[in-house]
DNA sequence: GGCCAGGTGTAAA
DNA sequence: TTTACACATGGC
């Protein structure tokens, strides 16, 4: 039996127009430290309500800005997005620890591992990668929800998370070498969230 | 009113 | 190593 790669449900979705009127990155504010905040809101949570928290944190969204806040403060305005009380004290701890081992957010783009950020309370393998994709722009691909869903739809199915992620990077890194491998990654995911939202 | 959402940490088997 | 459960709001 012939089974699809990742390269053929890559072109699948390309042929669907599904990001024609998004802008180039699908997640909002790439490359900045709100991507962080975004990231740990969202676990679990719809995006809609992380909006919201979004909002009620503005002029708080970088790192030097956000470490002035209490942290009875973050949690009020982070109460839209849920589980407030254990997501505060990880959001203020990241960027402590960013500040203590990076001490500059540009650094941390430039220099932060993948084991770094899982050593880090509150962030597990999808926001590790969300992180690296979308804040730092490593060429690496998020496995999310969506994600699983879709392939799952295809009847593939894995039984840890770095399999999935195999699965969907070696066929993109082999077939578009030559690309902007964080770019398609990231638009990749794009594509796979709008397919869920509209057929899914 | 119940179920789900762009997961993760922890405790118990 | 696997499984079960807590965490919490807002939309449908």
């Amino acid at each position: 039996m012939l089974q699809k790669n990742s390269f053929d449900i890559y072109k699948y979705l390309e042929d669907k127009n599904l990001l024609l009127n998004s802008p180039e990155y699908w997640w909002p504010n790439v490359g900045t430290f709100e991507v962080l905040i975004g990231t740990i809101l969202t676990q679990n949570t719809s995006w809609k309500n992380v909006e919201k928290a979004l909002e009620n944190l503005d002029g708080f969204l970088t790192l030097e800005s956000f470490l002035t806040l209490e942290e009875a403060t973050l949690k009020d305005m982070i109460k839209p997005s849920g589980f407030y009380n254990q997501k505060a004290p990880r959001l203020l701890q990241l960027a402590f620890n960013i500040k203590k081992d990076f001490n500059e957010f540009k650094n941390f783009q430039a220099n932060v591992t993948r084991e770094w950020l899982l050593m880090q309370k509150g962030i597990g393998d999808e926001s590790a990668d969300s992180i690296l994709c979308y804040a730092c722009f490593k060429d690496v691909m998020v496995v999310d929800t969506y994600t699983k869903r879709l392939l799952k739809s295809f009847n593939i199915e894995f039984d840890k998370y770095s399999k999935y992620q195999e699965y969907l990077e070696k066929s993109l890194r082999s077939n578009l070498k030559d690309g902007d491998l964080n770019l398609i990654f990231a638009r990749f995911h794009g594509m796979i969230v709008e397919y869920n939202k509209e057929y899914l």
